[in-house]
DNA sequence: GACGCAATACAACAAATGTAGTATTTATAC
DNA sequence: GTATAAATACTACATTTGTTGTATTGCGTC
């Protein structure tokens, strides 16, 4: 499969982020980091983990008598192609629009919005070099 | 269905976008619209306002002779709750990672990051009030 | 080396989604 | 008022996603 055409669905998602924190992991080590947040079945995870597999989205290597998996693409990447995905869904992809919406909706501390501010001026300095 | 349980799709999302802009409309009306954006058939369009319609999320109603849709759901609420899945999955419902990310990866324009300054600038002057 | 448990492989199934087809009714143009 | 085109209603079907069941294999322990 195309890395451009992988699509990654919300519950692989979930697995494949255990798998950017850390790896290589084995299936079970994978569904005692997901404990915590859902309530998925040993098996469901492992579903998961096969269709991944199947995407070539993570690949699997025996180790010691056991599967491990580990990723076969960058986080940066997915996030910025799932990023873009939303902006053009929700905002005709106009990141500005995108981002008052949520500096108009969103409660930000001080802290928060000197920060983003923060971050505006560097990129305005760097862009003007 | 309860309002919050409503999940519209992407396809969905493109055709009750037409009747937020205007509405009422019939359904080839809407799928005039859409003939630029997409390459659906007249009847994949009109069962997507099926679906839109079964989720209580446009309702039809006779015309002249001709159904036409409106919308019974805000947009405004429908994009807030989309966002704010989005800041959970990719961000973990935090909005400054998230604005971070956009600002660092997406090309801005000197206007642009002016803007996006002055509403925050605003945003905390009237949160100290 | 037989037993029990964990890991693996393979299969299943319902709901949601994308994408129409067909059959029937209605309105419109002669 | 009949033919034609448009609209409506109803149905279908493949793919993806969420969720798990079953059967088999291999490993560790006694």
């Amino acid at each position: 499969m195309k890395k451009d055409k992988i699509t990654i669905s919300p519950s692989e998602w979930e697995v494949i982020e255990v798998l950017w924190e850390q790896s290589p992991l084995s299936a079970s080590e994978i569904f005692d980091a997901l404990k915590d947040q859902t309530t998925w079945n040993n098996r469901t995870v492992r579903s998961f983990l096969d269709r991944l597999e199947q995407k070539e989205a993570v690949a699997k290597e025996k180790k010691h008598g056991v599967n491990v998996y580990k990723p076969l693409l960058k986080r940066e990447q997915c996030l910025r192609k799932e990023s873009r995905s939303f902006l053009e869904r929700f905002f005709s992809g106009n990141p500005v629009s995108m981002m008052s919406h949520f500096i108009e909706k969103e409660k930000l501390s001080s802290e928060q919005i000197e920060k983003l501010q923060k971050l505006l001026e560097t990129k305005q300095k760097n862009d003007k070099k």
